[in-house]
DNA sequence: ATAGATTAGTTAAACGATTTACTAATAGGA
DNA sequence: TCCTATTAGTAAATCGTTTAACTAATCTAT
């Protein structure tokens, strides 16, 4: 790789000090037309971009972000990133992603990283692993904010969330309502707040219904299609005799419903089901699927945000939750 | 933000120098275990992790890589991502990811910022826009390589893409086979090397077939469900009588079988559908659909060890195109 | 005419690491 | 004993910017 073309050579050609270059670049002093346009042409000329590791070690800012994601293909975490990077486009912000794909110590290298190469600030939705590490952090006033999970150990950390209470709450009622007993939970991610929140809803449904947590009922596997369906078999093997299902994310529910009619039964009427999250073929499987959802736009663009906020006043805080809402279509049996 | 830890305030709780320091963190010099142990004690006491941009600067190099890309939500770019960002990892580097969403400005200075921000080489996912700046990175010997897309106008850059002018083919030729006549084709990039290719390829078939090609089959339209129901409308008010249709993405495939329904049409009887592209919903939807796919994984691993190679050997070049397969199910008539 | 303001530009000290060339002390070999 | 090697560590230059402090020239108002 050749030499860069650094501030110094523009300088040298423009006839004038690295200095006067800094300021054309930057605006950060009046500088006379003339100078400015020459500076301006030789830039040009070299394609000249300024080396923002030598400008973020000075200046100890950049305007960039990190977003560390510990689930990727998932449909609801997809859209959510899809606003975040909006919202930062719109705010002058670059947007450095990475995917720790439920790895915690990949996690903490990567907070690591992104930290030293001066980012801002980060938004992050952690892994279930221990993130003690970063109460490193927050003693410091580094700006992260939480996004979509969050750690109630973690003090101090401003957070953005869905209201996974009341998801699991509602979409357990709905079923309930529909007068099933027997209710399969299909869940992917343990020890992670989005999980656990919606079984404290789902058990609290169940109770004001007087009937009884079954531990058989809730099932993990891997968040893939085929993760669903093995769940599904699961419920199937251990006899559990149950009508409706909730599940809790797209892909597995795709493949719970696969699963489902491979086994001759009927949806909903000898399965009654309900997915997390709105996805493109929701409405094109048969039956289309109910689904309860989350504003992935708003809690994305909400986050970066509160991020903003964080950066610019190391005092700030809150905990925003986001209320879910449901897509009535089929798979639960309302028609 | 309070100041951070620096190799200096090491150095003297350890009461040796910051070049003592640094070879310890590095293994670049023998160091007695007596200094290299009360060094890494207090390393550990305040969590202390070199600056990177100052490490960067100095070294002109990081085991970071960037990739960036111009659209997401896409089954098949998420895949390859996820293949990229596992063999990454396998070989010690990180990775910033960029989704420039079609936005050739902002791809640019992406590109830029990766470069500035001493990543040691990109591979990118170009938009169609003009990307003679470039050129630039090509000269300099920055190592870039493109992938899935390429720009045949841009010399000297090494490449890994699927075979899409034999997808075209093979996936028309699919659908001759079956006696279709008039064959719509809904894309939903123009200007692409990926959609250009593919037209080529069903031109061809066509022309095996001594059919004419007709440019009211093709249809563009927004990567998503609705685009791709909105496609197979205007091919509906063009009374265009087409019995085929062989659609360029997941989401489009996924809104224009929902839009045939909807019309009361019948899969595969009335119109003949083939997807690119695997996706989880393939093979519940009704009827199942008949995809022609391109191996993901395989793509992006070896684009991760061609960027690899280049790192290495400024002068290592290398296109590679891998092959296309079918997964027949019934949205294509066979059955 | 002259003090004070304004304008246009420069000098040089940071920022936080790495790395080359150096020193000092000890060990080994003849 | 003297010369050379080896070991353990350090001083200081360097990467490419930004920016506070400075100078010199021109302008303005009295």
């Amino acid at each position: 790789m050749k030499k860069e073309i650094t501030m110094k050579d523009i300088a040298k050609e423009a006839n004038v000090s690295v200095a006067t270059v800094s300021h054309v670049i930057n605006n950060t002093k009046h500088i006379s037309d003339e100078t400015r346009n020459t500076v301006l042409s030789v830039i040009k000329k070299y394609n000249y971009v300024p080396n923002s590791a030598a400008k973020s070690l000075r200046q100890q800012a950049t305007k960039t972000a990190g977003v560390v994601v510990s689930s990727f293909p998932d449909s609801f975490v997809t859209e959510m990133i899809f606003a975040i990077e909006e919202r930062a486009k719109e705010m002058g912000y670059n947007l450095l992603l990475v995917n720790t794909n439920e790895d915690s110590a990949y996690e903490e290298k990567t907070i690591n990283l992104l930290h030293s190469k001066m980012v801002d600030g980060i938004i992050l939705s952690p892994t279930s692993g221990d993130i003690q590490y970063l109460q490193k952090y927050t003693k410091d006033d580094f700006p992260i904010v939480m996004v979509n999970r969050y750690d109630s150990q973690i003090e101090h950390i401003p957070r953005v969330t869905g209201d996974n209470y009341q998801l699991g709450y509602e979409a357990t009622m709905h079923l309930l309502k529909h007068g099933h007993k027997k209710i399969g939970f299909i869940y992917s991610y343990p020890n992670v707040s989005t999980t656990n929140d919606r079984i404290r809803g789902y058990k609290d449904a169940l109770a004001q219904y007087q009937l009884p947590f079954t531990e058989d009922y809730l099932i993990q596997g891997y968040a893939t299609a085929n993760g669903g369906s093995a769940a599904v078999q699961q419920l199937i093997d251990k006899e559990t005799e149950i009508t409706a299902l909730f599940v809790q994310n797209d892909s597995m529910t795709i493949g719970a419903i696969s699963k489902i009619k491979e086994l001759n039964l009927v949806i909903p009427d000898d399965i009654a089901v309900i997915g997390f999250g709105d996805f493109a073929s929701s409405h094109i499987i048969e039956p289309p699927v109910t689904n309860i959802v989350l504003p992935a736009e708003t809690i994305g663009r909400t986050a970066f945000d509160v991020l903003l906020n964080k950066i610019n006043n190391p005092y700030y805080m809150s905990h925003i939750e986001l209320p879910p809402s449901m897509l009535i279509r089929k798979s639960c049996g309302c028609f």
